[in-house]
DNA sequence: CCGCCCCAATTGAATGTTCATTCGGTTTGC
DNA sequence: GCAAACCGAATGAACATTCAATTGGGGCGG
C-alpha cells in the first residue's frame, strides 16, 4: 500500500470515478483500462479479477477514512471538542472525496460486502469504539453501548454528506452546526 | 398499482429477492424469469426493459414505506408518542422486509437513482416533512429545518435496521429503546 | 562504458461466455 | 375467433479474462 505503482494508483482512481457515475455494472474493465491509460491486460497484472480489484479498492479507501479518524480522535483536547472535530473532519473528508463516498455506499450495499468482517473485527469500527469508550469513561457521554454511539454518529455523518453530495439538499455552515449540535445533545451526558 | 396481475407481482418479488442476495449485476433477467415461474418474454410484456423493471419496483417499494409513515404519523396522540410510533413502525417494517431494505439501499446508491426527484418533490420526504413541521408547530421539537430533522431521523432508522439485518450487530429491545431515546433527546425541545 | 540478457511490465487482439432483448408462434379468456 | 397473455429458442452485443508478442531497464561480465 505504501509504495504503489503509478499504474495501480491510476487504476484505483479510474475505478472509483467510473463506479461513482456508472455503478459496478456499467463499468467494464475495458473502460477502466482506457480511463486509466493502460491496456486491459495490465489490470490483470495487478489484480486477479474484477472482484479483487473492487475489494482491494474498498480496503484502500477504508484506510484513508481510518486515517482521518485517527488524526482527529487522537488529539488531546476535551472530549466534546474532539467529537466535534471528528464529526467535522469526517464530513469534510467525504465532501472532498465524493467518489469515495459514493463508491463506499455502493460497496456496502452490494453483495461484495458479504466478505466484510463482523463489527468487532472491522478496524474502522474498532477505532471508533475506542473513541466512544473514552467519552463514556470521561463522563462526557451517556453510558450507552459504544456500538450504538458509533453507529448513530457514523450514520449521521454519512447521511448528511450524502444529502449534500447528491445535491438533493443544500446546507449552509450554520445548519451543519445545528446538526452536529443535535447529535451531541442526544448522546452527551446531561450536565 | 391497486390491481396487479399475479405474474407482475411475482416478477417484483423475485427481482427484489434476487437483487437482495446477488445485486443488480448478478441478477440476469433469465434468472428473474425462472425464479418467478414465467418465461423471459413475459417480463417484457410487463416492462419495457430491465431498467424500467428496477425503477418501477423502486416506486412500488417506496409506496409501501410511505403507507407505513402515513399510518403511524397520522394518529391523534401527543407528538412525542407519535414520533416513537413512527420510528418503531418504520424500524419494524424494515426488519420484516429485509429484501426491500436491501433493494432500497442498493437502488439509492446506484446510478439508477439519478432519476430521483429533488427532496421537495419526493413524496416520502414530503410526508415526513409535514410530520416534523407539525412537531415544531406544537413546540415539541427544536425549531430546526424539517429537512434536517427528517434526514437525521430517517438515517437513524435505516442504519439501525441495516446493522441488525446484516447480522453485524445484534440489539435487544432495551437497546432499541435507548437508541430511540437518544434521537429524541437530540431533537426535542428542552422542556 | 558497452553490449547482452533476463524478467517484470505492458500491450491489445482474440476467446468464450453471459446476458438483455426479440419475435414467431401458442395458449387462454372472453 | 380475436386479443391479450404467455412462451422460450434464437440473436447479437457486451464483457471478463487470456495470452502470445513487445518493451524497457538494470545488473553484470567484459
Amino acid at each position: 500500500m505504501e509504495h504503489m505503482s503509478d499504474k495501480k494508483r491510476a487504476i484505483f482512481k479510474s475505478t472509483m470515478e467510473l463506479v461513482r457515475e456508472r455503478g459496478f455494472h456499467g463499468t467494464p474493465m475495458s473502460l477502466v483500462a482506457k480511463h486509466a491509460g493502460v491496456a486491459a491486460g495490465t489490470i490483470y497484472h495487478y489484480f486477479e479479477s474484477k472482484e479483487q480489484l473492487i475489494t482491494e479498492l474498498f480496503d484502500y479507501a477504508q484506510q484513508q477514512v481510518i486515517a482521518v479518524v485517527e488524526r482527529e480522535s487522537g488529539s488531546d483536547v476535551p472530549f466534546k471538542d474532539c467529537f466535534f472535530r471528528l464529526w467535522s473532519g469526517l464530513y469534510t473528508f467525504y465532501q472532498n472525496n465524493q467518489d469515495l463516498l459514493r463508491f463506499f455506499e455502493q460497496f456496502v450495499s452490494s453483495p461484495y460486502s458479504a466478505g466484510m468482517p463482523p463489527l468487532e473485527e472491522d478496524r474502522y469500527y474498532t477505532v471508533l469504539f475506542a473513541f466512544f469508550e473514552r467519552g463514556i469513561q470521561e463522563g462526557a457521554l451517556k453510558p450507552v453501548s459504544p456500538k450504538i454511539l458509533a453507529t448513530l454518529t457514523h450514520s449521521s455523518i454519512l447521511s448528511t454528506a450524502k444529502m449534500t453530495a447528491s445535491g438533493r439538499l443544500e446546507l449552509d455552515s450554520g445548519e451543519l452546526d445545528q446538526i452536529l449540535q443535535l447529535i451531541w445533545n442526544g448522546i452527551a451526558q446531561d450536565s
